[in-house]
DNA sequence: TAGTTTTGACAATGATGCTTGTCAATATAG
DNA sequence: CTATATTGACAAGCATCATTGTCAAAACTA
């Protein structure tokens, strides 16, 4: 058992980088990821994170496996880089509406929700990945990142209900909760809408979204 | 390429039936169906349906895998079977209560969501089956009867509005999408009551639950 | 008790998809 | 032009599970 001295001369001899079409090392790689990442916005979008393969991805890019896992160690940390980007995307076309329409609640209302529903027509994609792809993902991957990033809109909504109905006589633990069911009652909508393929006018689909919100804002004033 | 007469006496001695422990086969097999039925509420409902291996159901029935193909096809069968089985509690328990509480409509949401929240505080696996489960199983796997299942719901609470709030001034298909978004929000707050261990108080849960239906009522009689 | 059914343990097979590795073709630097 | 970095195509090796098959031990019938 003689310990040879390899490990002194293990010096991997560096490979000399090398421009490539004008770009360089780093790049390149971030040429590929950017097509990975527009890859995965599609197919996710499309088809479902549980229907793509990582080969799937890398053929709608065309780049090989290799480029894969260059730029992402599992599957999930590409889907998880395109939540969020898809999220970014929508939480901005949201802010801006409601900032826009401020300081009037029920303009706030109908303002933020006829963004969101228009840039998801726009882009079905957005809600596939976000509304049903990010669940899974969540549910089965225990994504901690996409976890807390849902839940942000919870807390969004809740400032929102606690600032527009500031008499409503509700703990904030119940303020919480009510954030978290108009969340839902918006989730459950879109995505009904988007896998029945957009039947319903989007007027019908924006008035029954503001009703819920609209119905509160009315009663609690009237609590007053 | 001689044909054998082998398909002649292809008889295959029809094994006689005999009986075990007192049971004759078809009960045995009934027996055995509703063990792996048991193993997968407590497993689907415990880990989740992805996490479950056909060999996980087989252990915790203390069966072995020829009998999970006795009585179902695919592990998909066996949770649609599971998820059944736990809606069919679930209905009986909403339906009861409202009945119950019938015909004042304030009542009859309290006493509705209230017992269903026991019945998820009671037995938590089945919100982990309905709320969480279903849904992935129904987007992976494309399963007809639990998809309409639980839109069923949502035609329940429809019906609920409609005659609730008979003075609304929404259309029917903007009730119809009120009613997917009255479910969503009760939805959503009970998968996180669920998934946060039941830290909240029942009584708070209740009360945000109730909130939007209330609401709802008490602006659509005011329109009046 | 002898013969057959039933059962349980577990191996064999097959399919799918991830991940790493090989190798020749191509593009670039010197 | 030569040497080598880079790329693309694709095979090889793993791992996980579903599904079927084998076989001996156990339970039953007569």
């Amino acid at each position: 058992m003689t310990i040879s001295t390899d490990n002194v001369q293990k010096k991997p001899k560096a490979p000399k980088e090398r421009q490539f079409k004008g770009l360089s090392l780093t790049e390149r790689k971030e040429v590929r990821r950017e097509k990975l990442i527009e890859a995965g916005i599609h197919l996710y979008g499309t088809n479902g994170f549980f229907s793509v393969t990582v080969k799937d991805v890398c053929n709608e890019a065309k780049l090989t496996e290799r480029y894969f896992y260059e730029s992402f160690k599992k599957s999930e940390e590409l889907f998880q880089t395109v939540f969020l980007k898809m999220i970014e995307k929508m939480q901005n076309c949201l802010t801006q509406a409601v900032l826009t329409a401020a300081p009037v609640p029920t303009n706030m209302v109908t303002a933020g929700l006829s963004a969101l529903l228009n840039a998801i027509k726009d882009d079905p994609r957005m809600a596939r990945i976000i509304y049903i792809d990010a669940m899974l993902v969540q549910d089965l991957h225990n994504q901690a990142t996409i976890q807390e990033t849902l839940t942000q809109f919870d807390r969004i909504i809740q400032g929102f209900v606690m600032i527009t109905m500031p008499n409503a006589p509700q703990s904030a633990e119940e303020v919480s909760l009510m954030a978290t069911g108009l969340n839902g009652y918006v989730t459950h909508i879109i995505i009904r809408w988007v896998s029945e393929g957009f039947k319903q006018p989007l007027a019908d689909v924006l008035s029954a979204c503001c009703a819920v919100f609209l119905s509160f804002i009315e009663t609690t004033s009237q609590k007053n």
